[in-house]
DNA sequence: CCTTCTAAG
DNA sequence: CTTACAAGG
């Protein structure tokens, strides 16, 4: 069995302020994959280096700035950052971690939300990411990329579709684009095992008490391999937990 | 009687936060000299401005930045903000506000602990202000400078005099400039009702749990008239307040 | 609304 | 350590 929480932690240093490895310690995944650290590795919080976990992080070179990472009781066989592409590695938006039977990627793919210029470079990444993932398909180990897409896939992952569809993070080419990557052979992992069922999301707005009234969206995925799929056993959104303003969406598998 | 209190409030937003209008309603002082707004007048909090005080502020010209203000219950015949030099009067340093028997200022020296350059221009304010406060020493009304002078008068006035002897705020020439003020004819006020007490201190740092160990500094006064000081009924430190890193100086007056 | 950064204290 | 700002989300 292999536990693996996907999470956009909104600043790895709030979090932990807010009880980050309470989280850990009571949710207890083998992998965690990280989005949004917002630190350098040395500003991680002393009490996230001393779990016992191997750590690994792609941080941005911008300080205060996206980071991914990944936390894992095992250790990586092998841990590769960045795609290959300059600017997309500069933001620290990729990062893969093999291990014998399993490869694990932390992805944060950049928000479109603050302009034009941002939602062309965010499609610019989307387009740089399915050939990208498309060659893991191929490979002889299961593989799951897990992170915050920014994206909802349909209108039941998103509270308010009608009046999102010119919203960045719903428009229709973003929502195709998941589309495409479902056709490449990834399943979103996390809606399969939840066919149909309704308000599900792992994103609020910290504005206008959000969460309380569930008005979220669901952007956070585990984008897996077929393999993955049919060993996943239980999905789960934790949404009890106020550690930052995504939910970590875990998932068990069979493996 | 009039209770007069001078508070540098360290941001006037954040001391609302912790509880400032619970502090004037405890207090009830009839003027308020405010040091620190670090706030433009319409960004003071509205609960203050619904205090039935009269208003004036003081703002710097850069945002959220010094700044200084009087509150008060009776409304002044007239308010005058600054001092008469340009880089002084931009940065919100000096008000006055005239009631029918009493001058009252709000007074924020420069600090010097940012560097050489700012420690220049914090002498250069104080040799602007001697003769500023000089000449309300020949007028009609008795007049008191409450304010947050960033100096330390004696060895008794700090927790380490020997440490701090090449420190910014207790350095030879600006103790010395404390004394000539006194020497011009106005009186410490709250030094004067306490005579050789040691451990009195009106700010303390916010590193190191300074102020649980009252390892502070006496920077904030009233320097007022000599009738003043013969009014002067009871002087406090109200220092069981946390609203910031410094306490309100509270003076009654016999007026 | 929240988390960073930086400047200022 | 704390308050502001500004950028980013």
């Amino acid at each position: 069995m292999v536990k693996i929480s996907s999470f956009n932690v909104n600043g790895i240093r709030a979090a932990q302020r807010k009880g980050f490895t309470d989280w850990v310690a009571q949710t207890d995944p083998d992998i965690i994959c990280l989005q949004e650290l917002r630190a350098l590795e040395h500003q991680v919080p002393k009490k996230i280096k001393k779990l016992p976990y191997h750590e690994a992080y792609h941080t941005a070179e911008k300080k205060g700035y996206s980071g991914v990472g990944i936390l894992s009781k095992e250790k990586p066989v092998r841990v590769e950052a960045g795609i290959g592409v300059d600017w997309i590695d500069e933001e620290g938006r990729v990062l893969m971690a093999e291990y014998s039977d399993l490869i694990v990627f932390s992805i944060y793919a950049p928000s479109g939300t603050t302009g034009d210029e941002r939602q062309d470079l965010k499609m610019e990444f989307l387009d740089h990411f399915l050939p990208f993932a498309q060659k893991y398909l191929s490979g002889d180990k299961p593989v799951v990329f897990c992170g915050d897409f920014n994206i909802c896939h349909t209108s039941i992952d998103i509270h308010n579709p009608k009046q999102n569809k010119n919203t960045s993070g719903f428009l229709p080419e973003e929502r195709e684009w998941v589309t495409r990557l479902l056709e490449t052979g990834y399943e979103d992992v996390y809606r399969r095992l939840h066919e149909g069922e309704t308000d599900l999301y792992s994103w609020w707005s910290y504005r206008a008490a959000s969460k309380d009234r569930n008005k979220g969206w669901r952007i956070d995925y585990h984008m897996g391999s077929p393999e993955l799929l049919d060993a996943a056993e239980d999905a789960v959104i934790e949404m009890e937990w106020d550690l930052s303003d995504h939910a970590p969406v875990t998932i068990t598998y069979s493996l």
